[in-house]
DNA sequence: CTGAATTTGTAGTCACCGATACAAAATGCC
DNA sequence: GGCATTTTGTATCGGTGACTACAAATTCAG
């Protein structure tokens, strides 16, 4: 037999797409889906335009390749957090803080301006492809937290959900805005505080 | 005398620049700041390039007059709200609930997109004059709330500033996400509901 | 009426955006 | 070797961004 390489016909490519992946998910987290050129990118990564669109379509579909890779690197892990039977405020209290420790900008990391969330930070872009990819990713995580507190507290949910989801935006942004870790915890943790309260004062079972 | 008209000497102006500056405002708050282009901002006002340019210098120096105007008509009161010897409880969870009301999409405004805060919202945008301008605007407003604060429980400043930005911030993008004045307002008074606990656990004078 | 001052409208400038045409280069298959 | 296949590099394309040069138009002062 010959070679059973999985290589393909053409011509070898010069470059690693998941390495170029991942390079790309760093710039579009650091300075936004709006910010970055497609010079930027092909830049980075050490390509022409022609392998660019070859590989990944576009750029709001490479954008989208992000985000699918951030949900199963960076994104906070909401089905371990939300696990069912957990009690909410302890889940949502949690999950607050997860959104915390994320959002913070890594001290370490080769560009420390990658903060907040890279989902919600991306649904507000000006690019009606790459905004609509993002607030699939924000909505289902929304529809998630509804569902946890409804499964236990249905008449509590839409409040606690939208009160959640507003202080998880809240974070991002002020993690964007050049707050540390120590003061989004401290947030975090306050913003925590209420869940429980408000939900023995609705429910009080 | 002759007549002591104010009007200088060359062709009039065939348009009212504080009736354009309301039409900019309404724009700019309604799609941000890099959404909006100089030639939606000549149609919009009525008139050309060279008169925009005349009149206001450039984009970002229009939208810093637009974000002046905007303090002063529908900007949030922080003067007001947080007068001093008011209960630091009460004031921030006033200025949460004024806030929700004011951020949220007035369903009888002609652009009903106009949600969110001016400032909050452009502080992000992606042109440096533009960002440095709102920046400036709601930096002075975390300052006020800082300082509010700090005058009756120095320790809990920091923290209750942080927790008050965090939710209002949150409760602008939710508000240009969708959520009408009911889910806004159930969320600032369930983040305002924590303040008063926080305080007495923090300072218990 | 003459002239200085100011705005107006037309028609552009230059830079950058996302995305491509095209031919040369590099591989596997026969 | 000869051919199909795929990627590569060069050089753009059409569109749009903010902004402006220039001369005609319209006013006031004298």
């Amino acid at each position: 037999m010959t070679t059973n390489s999985a290589r393909p016909r053409g011509r070898p490519r010069r470059f690693d797409p998941e390495q170029a992946l991942a390079v790309a998910q760093r710039l579009f987290h650091a300075r936004g889906y709006d910010a970055i050129s497609v010079a930027d990118l092909t830049e980075a990564i050490g390509i022409n335009p022609p392998s660019f669109y070859a590989a990944f379509g576009s750029k709001a579909a490479l954008y989208a390749s992000t985000l699918c890779r951030y949900t199963g690197t960076q994104g906070i892990p909401l089905t371990e957090i939300l696990r069912p039977g957990r009690p909410v405020d302890e889940a949502l209290s949690a999950l607050l803080e997860d959104a915390a420790r994320r959002y913070a900008a890594d001290p370490a990391a080769t560009d420390p301006a990658a903060a907040g969330c890279l989902a919600i930070e991306g649904a507000r872009c000006n690019d009606p492809e790459a905004r609509e990819a993002a607030c699939a990713l924000t909505a289902a995580g929304e529809d998630a937290i509804r569902r946890f507190v409804a499964a236990t507290h249905p008449e509590a949910a839409g409040r606690q959900a939208d009160y959640t989801l507003t202080v998880m935006t809240g974070l991002s942004t002020m993690a964007r805005q050049g707050h540390g870790l120590d003061r989004l915890l401290a947030t975090a943790r306050l913003a925590g505080s209420v869940l429980a309260e408000a939900l023995r004062a609705e429910a009080p079972c």
